[in-house]
DNA sequence: AACTATTTATAAGA
DNA sequence: TTCTTATAAATAGTT
């Protein structure tokens, strides 16, 4: 643009396109702090040179305008579509059904998408995520530690009826043995007719460790 | 610059300031795509009027440069270093110690630090995250699904053994009520003198679901 | 928004 | 790289 007008197009000669770069490189940065000086204005400006060198300015701290980028640039984010629709629910906490989309979505995550969230909405989706993930595992657990509970009931009336059952085996040999009569001590047990085959079925149905409860939907 | 020089400080009046904003935002736009073509710079450029406008340009992908920058700004990066150090580890998955570290990284999570991870490096702190966290989730899943397959066993055992001495005594009275000899029956049962305390304590122990297994470093 | 007198930026050369 | 210089571009103040 001066002792001759140039085409703006790629240069061709490589020192002169490096020359041509340091001085409008300035130029340009010069530029832009009278910009954000005269008008108070903010502003970031990365460039990077053919060669990979990078060169940056910004008036404020570059994170914190690009995080302001990202405010403006929200729209058609499927993660703060979800904390929305989160949002507008009742219960405090996300169903199963929306812990299963969270996930879907965590697996297809890509850079764009998580970019465009704020750090509050970062700490949002941490804690819906954190929370919904939280409940299965804590549901998975009280379906584990209440069939163990239940067998350890079941053990211990076993037990119980085991050692009576052997006390009476006992008395009754000993009363055998003694020639008496041993019709009053038989029907004391109090255990009745107890079958062995009694709730095992509960065992195994525990065991289906997925996502058994149907989570209401919002 | 012109009819008269001015200085490089705010504009007080509003109204020129905005359209000095205007021209100088304008021939800034310019020079950067200028330079950009010129010399095949990588180039963004945000700025942000006093009113909060929003005025951007960028040469590929805003996010793909900032991606770029955040590449080049790294260096000191709590994550970067435990991804680092988790490589050098010969098992291939995070210790619980590591585990442990990892956690409380995530606890103290601000933006700037997962700002500077690139995808590939966010791909792979997932992954670590996932992987040791789906092994500590599988050993406590192991123990309780253990302790429930131990507790079956002795259920059944005792069961097994109860119907015997249930018949036992069914016998014993019956041959009582015939008044012959009972000893040869008594014996007979093949379940030696087993007690009804034996192996208790398993039970209490694998219920405490810390971290109950020591991880070795690497 | 258009004009225009000047200042600034910068291409080519040293 | 930096300086020089002729000239193109940008733009402050005005209309």
């Amino acid at each position: 643009m001066v002792r001759q007008k140039i085409q703006i197009k790629k240069i061709d000669n490589l020192t002169s396109r490096q020359v041509t770069f340091s001085k409008r490189r300035r130029g340009l940065f010069k530029k832009a702090q009278e910009l954000a000086t005269l008008c108070d204005a903010e502003i970031a400006l990365i460039v990077f040179s053919a060669t990979g060198r990078l060169y940056d300015y910004s008036t404020s701290s570059m994170m914190q305008i690009i995080q302001r980028l990202k405010m403006h640039t929200e729209g058609s984010n499927r993660f703060r579509q979800i904390l929305h629709n989160q949002a507008e629910c009742d219960n405090n906490g996300a169903t199963s059904k929306e812990l299963t989309a969270l996930t879907l979505e965590l697996k297809q995550l890509n850079g764009e998408e998580l970019q465009g969230l704020g750090m509050n909405e970062l700490a949002r989706l941490e804690r819906v995520v954190e929370s919904a993930l939280g409940r299965v595992v804590k549901k998975k657990n009280d379906m584990l530690i209440s069939e163990i509970t239940k067998m350890k009931t079941r053990e211990i009336q076993l037990e119980e009826e085991n050692a009576m059952l052997k006390q009476l085996a006992e008395t009754t040999r000993n009363a055998a043995e003694l020639g008496s009569s041993v019709e009053s001590i038989t029907n004391s047990d109090g255990l009745g007719g107890r079958c062995p085959e009694d709730d095992r079925s509960v065992s195994d149905t525990a065991l289906k460790l997925g996502l058994p409860f149907a989570g209401g939907d919002c």
